[in-house]
DNA sequence: AGGACACGTGAATTATAATTCATATATTAT
DNA sequence: ATAATATATGAATTATAATTCACGTGTCCT
């Protein structure tokens, strides 16, 4: 891997800036599921879910395949699936211990 | 560590959003700069560079001394520090992996 | 003290993202 | 074929973030 440029990364950072769609990760975390499926575990419009799954797929975080009428979303593997396991080496795992080591923002004032 | 509540994290990511913000981070980790020099190195106002600069700090990116008549901003030690080293363990080196890697995003593309 | 410089900040404006609504497409059932 | 269901999507609206502008504060210099 060559010289990093962050600031490509941008993109990638707002995908995961949004609470709903962090919720439908969480969501996926559990089981694969249907926008249908997704809407009533994250209370949002089906609509609104859509939307948010299509920029998830834009930056490969999710994936999806048809299914009868429904289309069942799941987690991309190897992007995002070792987050269950406690092992390091993840994403989520080093921005969670940013959070609660360090992090100050309102969202942990909550 | 307990259990992930990822959903709580979205603050951290929308720090990580901004372009202006990952060059200010960027230009930090090459050396401590004062508002002034980040300005000038990102082509930024003044202005805007320091409200950025208060999200960053917020949310535990930067820090800042005071330094005669200007305030001279760094990086928080072990939150981003690790980045130039080629070894794994840095959120950077994941997305970046997950960037090169996966990610079909429109930054991508440009 | 007075002036210049560096920075911070609140309010107004502008830009961008999220949500809603109406509608289109595809699949299944009757 | 018609109706019902699940989803996708574009456009309009609404919400939120970014930028600019005007001004205030603290520091240094003469």
């Amino acid at each position: 891997m060559g010289q990093l440029k962050i600031v490509q990364m941008h993109k990638c950072f707002e995908t995961l800036s949004s609470e709903l769609r962090l919720k439908i990760l969480e969501s996926l975390l559990a089981k694969p599921m249907s926008v249908e499926g997704l809407a009533d575990k994250t209370g949002a419009e089906r609509s609104t879910v859509s939307h948010s799954l299509k920029v998830l797929k834009e930056c490969s975080y999710v994936r999806s395949e048809k299914s009868g009428k429904e289309r069942i979303y799941s987690l991309t593997p190897g992007v995002l699936e070792g987050i269950k396991e406690s092992g390091e080496g993840h994403v989520f795992r080093f921005i969670d211990e940013h959070f609660q080591n360090y992090c100050n923002c309102e969202c942990k004032r909550v």
